[in-house]
DNA sequence: ATTAAAATGTGATAAATCCTCACATTTGCA
DNA sequence: TGCAAATGTGAGGATTTATCACATTTTAAT
């Protein structure tokens, strides 16, 4: 029984390739299958993806395609991972040198427009962190990924305001993140003008809770 | 081709019944299919359910399932719908007699309240509305339900704010409402110490938005 | 260079699942 | 009563994921 749970826990976390490629043609051959599962996501959607039109346009055999990646997720997976490691290190650095709330002002709201201008752009991206919620794995990726990045905001404020409480912090951030997120997805799934406002509105209250106490 | 476009517009609209039960049997069957319906959605999500399974407890053929619902869709629409109906009953009769400031906090603090436990109580609500996004016409419903509801909270801020640019509110009422989702959402999907303090901290950030300005 | 082992490649096919369809049965009603 | 509409059935078509036994290529040790 304990097998049984434990087993089932290894499913969410191993999730990434099968076999890890070693040699120069096997690497070649799996940055060939993630190319032609990014394109087919971005003209059909992730659910409509078929791993036989994958390896198909990989020109590759549906085998091989299985010998690197366990299983359909595991492919959106691995293009999901890639995302979070860009955003994470380009946030990391827009807030690393926050020193004042001016500052920190100026850096969310750029790094909101960002994020806005990149769901807008990248079809792949609005895929796979829309469709998110049905697939654990992908969840717990977006979820780590939200705290990692609610860290580099608790840092700044940290800086910004030593003297409250960290856990406060920590939930204000979390949430304010969050939100982020998920009005940047409501934001794209409406027209153009009302997304803009609100998106406009949301910068407003986040940094509202931000940075006016 | 033109008839190719057209049958896939209307594939995302209909959705609802094929055909609708209208002698005594059918409607007690198609009861019994929802009912099947929701409690493999609270035992294995929406995802797991099986048609074959729906159909085997409801004790009815395969066959007959087809019959009132077009797809496997539909049968969680069906649900989605009954809950949105009475979700929105009772958020309108919550926001109606608000007539201050302060009956709005006490109002909109007891409806995330109740949205919040709704969530940690009901497996079948929690499958429906975390999923969502994977499904457009189901993603659909869920925002015009949220537009809806939004609107029970502009006609309060009218009243409250009568001087206030109309589509500005519209704006702050839509993702205010939207984000409250999100949060119960997040909240629900952490421990629930975190969970807690995640719904406090929203209702802080919602009501400063909403009253204090 | 030889060769064994490891890595990689292939595609027919097993398995799971959704959904249809031709036909049977029951109900409403003129 | 009898007929048309509504309803009920479940074997089977169609699609898609994922596996596996076997073939080929690469690596590295002797």
């Amino acid at each position: 029984m304990e097998d049984k749970v434990a087993a089932k826990a290894d499913q969410a976390a191993i999730a990434s390739p099968r076999r890890a490629p070693t040699q120069q043609r096997s690497r070649e051959r799996v940055e060939r299958m993630l190319a032609a599962a990014s394109a087919l996501i971005a003209e059909q959607g992730s659910d409509a993806m078929r791993m036989g039109e994958v390896a198909e346009r990989a020109g590759v055999s549906i085998g091989s395609l299985y010998q690197f990646f366990p299983d359909k997720r595991a492919i959106v997976w691995a293009l999901a991972e890639r995302y979070t490691a860009e955003s994470q290190a380009c946030i990391s650095a827009a807030l690393r040198d926050v020193g004042d709330a001016e500052g920190l002002k100026q850096a969310f709201s750029e790094l909101v427009d960002i994020y806005y201008r990149l769901f807008q752009a990248e079809p792949v991206m609005r895929d796979i962190w829309s469709g998110t919620q049905a697939d654990k794995a992908l969840r717990e990726l977006e979820l780590a990924d939200s705290r990692a990045n609610a860290e580099f905001l608790v840092a700044v404020l940290k800086r910004l305001r030593p003297d409250a409480d960290p856990v406060q912090l920590e939930t204000t951030a979390f949430l304010v993140w969050q939100m982020g997120e998920a009005a940047v997805r409501l934001a794209i799934s409406v027209d153009r003008e009302e997304g803009d406002r609100l998106v406009a509105a949301y910068k407003r209250m986040a940094l509202r809770e931000l940075v006016g106490e």
